[in-house]
RNA sequence: GGGGACGUGGUGCAGUCUGGUUAGCAUGCCGGUCUGUCACACCGGUGGUCGCGAGUUCGAGCCUCGUCGUCCCCGCCA
């Protein structure tokens, strides 16, 4: 065969006059009758050679579609001076072919693989041929960049890259495990970690001090477009530390990567404590880019006429200004005011427009200037349980940054979230859980100050949140077992059932745990983030559909009678 | 588990609200003309049991019910 001398990236001003060899995909053909045009694809990019009649190799050219897998030699060549083009990189040259090799023929293809369209189920189905476009293959290049300067950057830091196993136990709480049954011993099943936690804090009492892994983690819940149920992560785990130590090893490793991949200053990282976030903004992982905060009345209530909207005690008082709102529909504001009742809150709405108010309550606003509204904007006032309305005003808020625009782009927002609460209600059961995982180190001040009120209780659990996606989260680890024990207490765990769900985890940590702290990035979501991804499906080369199938290779799938057996296993549902 | 949108030649879409002769456009593909194109252009042609099933109707791409699939959202994801 006719092996390559040069990759298309190669082919350029300073190749001219150069007999090359060149392999690759048949992009495009353009026959102008005599002369004939094509461009060849590899991943470097793409090259114009040129068939002319003169050449006893055109009538070869003319059996070419596209898709053809094609050896080509010849002479590269300076373009005409008027038949360049800029859009390409190697613009100024062409290849006159001398000789031409078919290394493999194609089929027309099901997709487009030189567009960007088609419908996300073909393109899946033919997800090697989808991943023949650019923008794919930049993106999966792009992600292998970032995990190299990663792994330069632990390193360099004295991370060890060590592996954990796939095969596993179920852990009680959080996500569904996926399984896998066993073979060896029927009737007893692995589980595909949700994350190497639990392996990683092991690592640390056996005294690897700084541990990485660029690993992959399994959750069987429902997916969305920012969720795969297998993912990838940047775990690491470190000891000996702090929090700020483990968030300046973070904070190191975002800039960096902005720096060297996407040339990016990202400045200084912020901290923000959870309840600051709930408050401002009503979320925990806000989005920053933009600011239509929420505003407090809940002080000034008593200053104002009303009955609707007064807060009773424990209740507050807020709202959001919504910029443009004169692009706002009478029933999109009432719909608004229908899903507030839905959470057992009352919304209001005040509209400013040619210097007069208008809206349910405007008389109440009519006379002060707690709106601060300018012409054109609208105030949505809440009032109810002060959580919920963070989060109803919060929703509203990130849903109104898309339909309004109002997220200036390529503008990154990288902010710390810091202090969550230890503990949150579950109404399920009936009984406060962690909110993190049970291993996080709570405030000891808080526990000491408020031993009756858990949820006042912070925890040393940190998340980093880019332009509004939670990116990746982490904690400092409880690492003396009377602390453990106290927590467990806490949500209503016995020792006999910690012992029974964590019983090696714990007995580890008798036997000499190091101080600790940990963090995870999802490596998904940041390449995502950083190439301006829609999805992840975008950053990941075989990606599942939301509801977990794989179309191209058709998982999962039915198995035969014989591996149930082997297995030990029988289906309830219908074969 | 719940809600919404979508499913029509190989591909992308229109047509569905308001049922009625031969389902339209673009692109691809095939053939033709064309020696500087670059998403080449122009001319001609090919290609669809309208996701599947049932129902209403004289008649269904269109209305109804069910079902499957994709996407988005809520619950869920410690």
């Amino acid at each position: 065969m006719l092996k390559r001398t040069h990759k298309m990236n190669e082919i350029n001003d300073s190749t001219v006059e150069k007999t090359v060899i060149i392999n690759g995909w048949v992009d495009r053909i353009r026959n102008l009758g005599g002369i004939m045009f094509m461009w060849i694809r590899d991943r470097y990019g793409l090259v114009q050679v040129i068939f002319d009649p003169n050449e006893s190799v055109y009538e070869q050219s003319k059996c070419i579609s596209a898709e053809y897998v094609v050896a080509i030699k010849g002479t590269v060549r300076k373009r005409p001076q008027d038949a360049r083009n800029p859009k390409l990189a190697s613009g100024n040259v062409e290849i006159l072919v001398k000789e031409l090799e078919v290394l493999s023929e194609a089929k027309t293809p099901p997709i487009y693989t030189n567009r960007q369209e088609g419908n996300e189920e073909a393109r899946l189905k033919y997800r090697y041929l989808d991943l023949r476009h650019p923008s794919l293959q930049q993106n999966l290049i792009f992600r292998h960049e970032l995990t190299q300067q990663t792994r330069k950057y632990l390193s360099s830091l004295d991370f060890l890259e060590i592996e954990t196993p796939y095969l596993t136990k179920s852990t009680p709480e959080g996500a569904r495990d996926f399984l896998v049954p066993s073979r060896l011993k029927k009737g007893n099943f692995y589980a595909l970690p949700q994350s190497p936690q639990i392996f990683k804090q092991l690592l640390m009492i056996s005294g690897f001090d700084r541990y990485y892994q660029i690993v992959r983690c399994f959750r069987d819940e429902n997916l969305r477009a920012d969720r795969q149920p297998e993912f990838t992560q940047i775990d690491l785990e470190m000891s000996f530390v702090e929090q700020a130590d483990v968030q300046n090893v973070i904070n190191g490793l975002i800039k960096e990567l902005y720096e060297n991949l996407m040339n990016l200053d990202v400045g200084e990282i912020q901290s923000m404590s959870y309840s600051e976030a709930m408050e401002r903004y009503g979320s925990d992982k806000p989005d920053t880019r933009f600011s239509m905060e929420l505003h407090d009345l809940t002080q000034k209530v008593s200053e104002l006429d009303m009955k609707f909207l007064s807060p009773s005690e424990n209740e507050a008082l807020k709202f959001v200004v919504v910029p443009a709102g004169n692009g706002f529909s009478r029933k999109t504001l009432d719909s608004y005011v229908e899903s507030a009742k839905l959470e057992n809150l009352r919304l209001g709405w005040v509209k400013m427009s040619n210097g007069d108010f208008s809206g349910g309550v405007s008389k109440i606003f009519k006379n002060t200037n707690m709106l601060k509204l300018k012409d054109g904007e609208i105030a949505l006032v809440c009032a109810g349980k002060s959580s919920k309305v963070n989060e109803f005003l919060g929703k509203i808020r990130t849903n109104l940054s898309k339909e309004l625009d109002l997220i200036p782009k390529n503008s990154v927002k990288i902010l710390w979230i810091v202090d969550f609460p230890m503990f949150e209600w579950n109404d399920d059961e009936n009984r406060y859980q962690a909110q993190h995982h049970p291993f996080t180190m709570p405030y000891v001040e808080d526990l000491e100050k408020y031993p009756n009120n858990l949820d006042r209780i912070r925890a040393h659990a940190y998340d980093l949140v880019i332009n509004g996606w939670e990116l990746g989260s982490g904690s400092v680890r409880i690492h003396r077992k009377s602390l453990q024990e106290k927590v467990f207490k806490l949500i209503g765990l016995s020792e006999t059932e910690a012992r029974e769900r964590f019983g090696f985890f714990l007995e580890a940590f008798e036997y000499g745990a190091p101080p600790h702290a940990g963090f995870a990035i999802g490596i998904d979501r940041l390449v995502a983030i950083m190439r301006g991804a829609q999805s992840l499906r975008d950053v990941i080369a075989f990606p599942k559909t939301t509801s977990g199938t794989d179309l191209m290779a058709n998982a999962p799938s039915k198995i035969s009678e014989e591996q149930l057996k082997e297995l030990g296993i029988r289906l309830e549902v219908d074969k």
